[in-house]
RNA sequence: GGGCCGUUAGCUCAGUCGGUAGAGCAACAGACUUUUAAUCUGUGGGUCGUUGGUUCGACUCCAACACGGCUCACCA
């Protein structure tokens, strides 16, 4: 049976026609709802005196969620965006001809504006009498089974509004999404922090180690990509004289799909002057739990996958090595040189052809990420990168191999990278330079070298720490959700040919 | 991209050894003025993901493809 004009689409294009022919407008919009059903089930719910509520007179709208009727009465449950309510019409109220050729031709999915005064059933439940009423917007397709809702795993994503309006904790789930959003966004405001926005459209994609989209722009006849950071450009405004900016919105990386990866993600990016790597370890702990305490009563501590998670701070700060030493069992001298590495990679059973492409730093972090990042349950900071690579972060005045950087894991992935920020032009201007070796060497992800950074950072770019916060991998934590898809309103999807 | 699993009515799911398809909800008709997954009686509804193959006969066995899920690889 064709999704498109199946029995059940007639059935209710049909009663849309007698609806209208029996003269019930089919989409009006000069309905005005006086009262969310949350706001009638809050102030009235307590209210025992029936002769007080005969008295209330309530307008509300809201889409037909579940729909019941004995002969002369009808029960109907309504949804709005605030709450579920009951209403009931009965035929002695609104007679014959309006309850048989109308009310009775109402469907589950319908969007209705009721009015009327409030009783309690027989049960106890607070029930709007209906006594008017108009159709908003009939629903032609009826919606996923009452009872079990929509389970079909691609259905809820490609169809999205299904989801939303059959599973309320869905609902919820995005609402506190939202509110995550709006709790970093205030705490970063309250810092004296300057929202900004950046471009999208980058003639040169920087700020990150990844695959760009690539997108052409007719009228300038070019190729642009689609950003995988906005770091270089959030750095050029602290050369410009904003001593505090962030920036939340989406990246685009053109690589594999998986539970933690959608092509267009969103993170949160902060850089402030005047400030280094160590003090951002505090800023985001600080920002974190000031996050988790918010949308979890005032605990910091949540459950993940059945694990639980402990946001008190301080949460422990470690260095690759010492991470290596504490997860995965290596002894201080295999940690200590490469040497002592590669038998670590052995003993891992590690692929043997990384001894010969990577460098040191590189095999350190391989290393690490490849054993010891899945273990990093409980918030912890690793901190002191290879300078290899990080090619935007400073250099440590102690080590010249190593970057003032460190990247916060929680629940075994990574949550945030953050590094004093490399405001030496020079140096930067070799770190690109290395940077494209490396990609003339076939490395898909290696960086563009960007000549108006590396200008932007000769006018002088004052000490500057920098962090970015993968907003939906929070998100998953905290709204225990397995799959990023779960926490993205429209996740990427293959397209399927309709027909 | 690799491996494993899945795709049957609008939704949620059964389907035995290969013999041409079932339930609940939804729909339709009827009964019913206090239900709330309302209940009861009856009726209709299927290109079994697609294409091919094996077979007298395929939802079932085989192959390819599509889409999805998990996972590995890459990454955040």
């Amino acid at each position: 049976m064709s999704n498109e004009e199946n029995h059940l689409v007639i059935v209710r294009k049909e009663k849309l026609s007698a609806l209208t022919q029996a003269g019930v407008p089919s989409y009006p919009n000069d309905y005005r709802p006086k009262n969310t059903l949350a706001s009638l089930l809050s102030q009235f719910d307590a209210q025992q005196d029936s002769d007080v509520l005969a008295k209330i007179t309530v307008a509300v709208a809201g889409r037909i969620v579940l729909y019941r009727h004995f002969g002369k009465l009808i029960f109907a449950t309504l949804r709005d965006a605030s709450a579920d309510m009951q209403i009931a019409v009965q035929r002695d109220e609104v007679g014959v001809e309006l309850y048989t050729n109308v009310f009775r031709k109402l469907d589950v999915g319908d969007w209705i504006g009721a009015e009327g005064t409030l009783f309690r059933t027989k049960t106890g439940e607070l029930t709007v009498r209906v006594v008017r009423f108009q159709l908003l917007a009939k629903a032609l397709r009826p919606l996923p089974e009452k009872w079990h809702g929509l389970e079909d795993i691609e259905t809820r994503y490609r169809q999205r509004y299904l989801d939303l309006m059959v599973n309320p904790e869905v609902r919820t789930l995005f609402k506190t999404r939202s509110k995550i959003v709006s709790l970093i966004r205030g705490f970063m405001e309250s810092h004296d922090f300057l929202e900004v926005e950046t471009p999208m459209m980058h003639p040169i994609p920087g700020g990150a180690v990844a695959r760009p989209f690539v997108t052409h722009h007719n009228a300038l006849d070019r190729d642009l990509y689609l950003r995988i950071a906005p770091e270089l450009y959030l750095k050029r405004l602290i050369v410009g004289g904003f001593e505090k900016v962030f920036e939340i919105n989406r990246n685009f990386r053109n690589e594999g799909l998986s539970t933690r990866h959608n092509p267009e993600f969103t993170m949160m990016e902060f850089y402030q002057a005047f400030t280094d790597y160590q003090e951002l370890m505090e800023r985001v702990e600080q920002l974190i739990c000031h996050v988790v305490r918010a949308i979890n009563h005032d605990h910091l501590v949540v459950h993940h996958q059945d694990r639980p998670i402990d946001f008190t701070p301080p949460w422990p700060r470690l260095t690759l090595q010492e991470a290596l030493i504490r997860f995965a069992e290596a002894t201080p001298q295999e940690v200590a040189n490469r040497e002592g590495l590669l038998i670590l990679a052995d003993r891992h059973g590690l692929d043997p052809k990384i001894k010969n492409t990577l460098d040191d730093g590189a095999l350190l972090l391989e290393l690490f990420e490849s054993i010891v990042e899945e273990k990093l349950i409980q918030p912890t900071f690793i901190k002191d990168y290879p300078i290899s690579v990080s090619p935007l972060s400073r250099r440590s005045s102690q080590n010249p191999l190593v970057a003032d950087r460190f990247e916060l894991f929680i629940g075994g992935w990574e949550i945030a990278n953050a590094f004093s920020e490399l405001n030496d032009p020079q140096d930067q201007e070799e770190r690109f330079l290395a940077q494209v070796q490396a990609k003339d060497a076939g490395n898909l992800e290696a960086m563009h070298f960007d000549a108006d950074y590396i200008r932007a950072l000769e006018y002088g770019m004052p000490p500057t720490g920098g962090a970015g916060i993968g907003i939906d991998r929070l998100v998953m934590l905290l709204t225990n959700s397995a799959a990023i898809r779960d926490v993205i309103l429209f996740p990427q999807m293959r397209s399927k040919d309709p027909g």
